[in-house]
DNA sequence: GACACGCACTGGAACGGTCCAAAACAGGTC
DNA sequence: GACCTGTTTTGGACCGTTCCAGTGCGTGTC
């Protein structure tokens, strides 16, 4: 009634289960007729070799842990897309685990991966708290994918040109004759670069002094309350440039509950191009981070250091694109053109 | 420098491996010096059980795998939310999986998930294809949640009363004053279900009439296109009901962009309480498809199979809950009040 | 003091694969 | 027919656990 096991094929097919298990990893040592007669066996009793056991003798499960930093949050679902493809070319399968869901459960999901002995981790996102990465990475390949940090020795970092995209925001905003430009900040690595090179860019336009920062959680309801806050300002802002969709989207919110038409009245930016931002209802004006090619890259870092290259830890950046959208246009006065 | 084992710890603490064994599953058969001893022991050399050769012992891996339809529609982030809880709480993990997203490389994951020997499957949402569940059905436990397909004999099926969670919409409507309503269909047997169930309370409502159902393939991009074609009707809806949240983003955006506004000129519904139904900025009206608590019984239905108990395959419907926002009002006409 | 009885602990056989060294076989050469 | 060579096949050790059948030992009973 148990599962057939490689010994059930073996003496079906009446040779060793050493021979099984040379047919079964593709050897060419072997005879055609034997293959065939293993083969059928196999095929007859629907023998699927036991992952567990074949992973305790091999020294390796060849499974990926992913451990996620937010479900609820869709941008990485391009990135997961990018990196199974070539996980899957190469044999290995994906695991996810989602940080947020499990800690209200107060378990650890990377010890959960240790002890299932993942072959490698990929971190996906910012985690809320460093979850001792430093103490696994000792024992496993890991990169980061998505996010800019924590950086570690021996681990890679692959995510998108933070710096660059958010001075293709600024300088969209700018072409558009927006001078008094709004950002909401966002925390982590990632909102520090985005904030930096919206600042940077500002300055190099001359506009110091139309740069507005506010911080926020990168929620759709932080994005909401800080707007409001920015939209009461004496000097209000006729553009916003937000640390990521959803947050965004809570300006889009605000701007409209106050009354004021978007993008006419004021323009939203976001970051990441979710699938949210693709709705009609939304369409909003975004930058693509290029979540396909970053997964894959950090799919590529990771069979390297399988492979036993790769050396003290590398930065890649994809490069991102900027997608217009609905949500942007010329500033209140600029606009009778 | 290869992680350490049970023998390691053993030696270290001066015991047998079976002792280590015997504190780790917490005996209370073990002299108090010698628990300390070794948990001493597993705290110095950070010893972590190795999952592959316990499972291959126990002849069971304490993990649950879970098939999902889409990561892209996160109505599905509640259910798993509710369901880790308790599995957590009984010494289980959960390990995911995107049908969708391997179907494209080509994978089966409930086979990959076999491989593994998790010790029960839960299937969230309706699988585009009945990937060969019935043949894993007999082999392990499986619980479908979120659908109420396929059924299978031995295979529970836990989900919102979709009958009730119809009618709700439609007597909401029909409250409002709407006359003529139409339905955004969907496939499966959650699109069956909500639409028959809206077509029969039009009809206790003597409205057969007014109903007007459009299939649609539960995309946003099918909401738009199918609602484009409704509005374009000589005696165009007050009222779309569709068959889930996504579909009725695409019917908000049809009608606004053909100069309708939402909720004044028409009203739209959604189904199922996503996360982006809560958007401020959408705010629709939807029902709640109780997420969470499907996923606690579905978790429920897992565990009790576990136990042996659980027979031929029953289904629970839990109680849905409709959410009304700022998608509905009275009709047009009615509205002057 | 012999015996039975619990309690605390241990050795070794599973579990289902992989992999290596050695055995069996086949064919060619002298 | 003995010997060598290369291909095919096999037995058995091993991976890190659990679990079962003992072993040893202190205690109480007759």
């Amino acid at each position: 009634m148990r599962p057939p096991t490689i010994r059930d094929v073996a003496e079906r097919a009446g040779v060793s289960k050493s021979l099984v298990s040379l047919v079964l990893r593709g050897s060419d040592q072997v005879r055609p007729e034997k293959r065939e007669a293993v083969l059928r066996a196999v095929r007859e009793l629907g023998y699927r070799p036991n992952a567990a056991a074949r992973s305790l003798s091999e020294q390796r499960t060849r499974t990926v842990g992913v451990l996620l930093h937010d479900l609820r949050n869709p941008w990485f679902v391009e990135l997961l897309d990018g990196m199974n493809s070539l996980l899957h070319d190469n044999g290995l399968r994906m695991l996810l685990a989602d940080a947020r869901l499990n800690r209200r459960t107060g378990q650890d999901p990377a010890g959960s991966f240790l002890d299932l002995g993942v072959d490698g981790l990929v971190v996906v996102g910012t985690l809320p708290e460093a979850t001792a990465l430093g103490a696994v990475a000792e024992r496993l390949p890991v990169v980061v994918a998505g996010a800019r940090e924590p950086r570690l020795p021996g681990v890679d970092v692959v995510a998108n040109d933070d710096v660059r995209g958010a001075r293709l925001v600024t300088e969209h905003l700018i072409g558009l004759g927006h001078r008094r430009i709004a950002h909401i900040a966002g925390y982590g690595a990632v909102g520090e670069l985005r904030r930096e090179s919206f600042e940077a860019t500002m300055r190099a336009h001359g506009l110091a002094e139309g740069a507005v920062v506010e911080p926020s959680d990168m929620t759709e309801e932080g994005g909401y309350r800080t707007t409001v806050r920015l939209l009461s300002r004496a000097d209000r802002p006729t553009a916003v440039f937000a640390v990521n969709d959803i947050a965004a989207i809570g300006a889009v919110s605000a701007a409209e509950e106050l009354g004021l038409h978007v993008p006419r009245d004021l323009s939203v930016v976001g970051y990441d191009n979710t699938s949210i931002a693709r709705l009609r209802h939304v369409w909003l004006t975004t930058v693509d981070n290029a979540g396909h090619e970053v997964g894959r890259r950090a799919a590529r870092c990771l069979l390297d250091r399988f492979e036993g290259r790769g050396g003290a830890g590398r930065t890649e950046l994809a490069v991102p694109v900027l997608e217009v959208r609905g949500t942007t246009t010329g500033p209140p006065d600029v606009h009778v053109s």
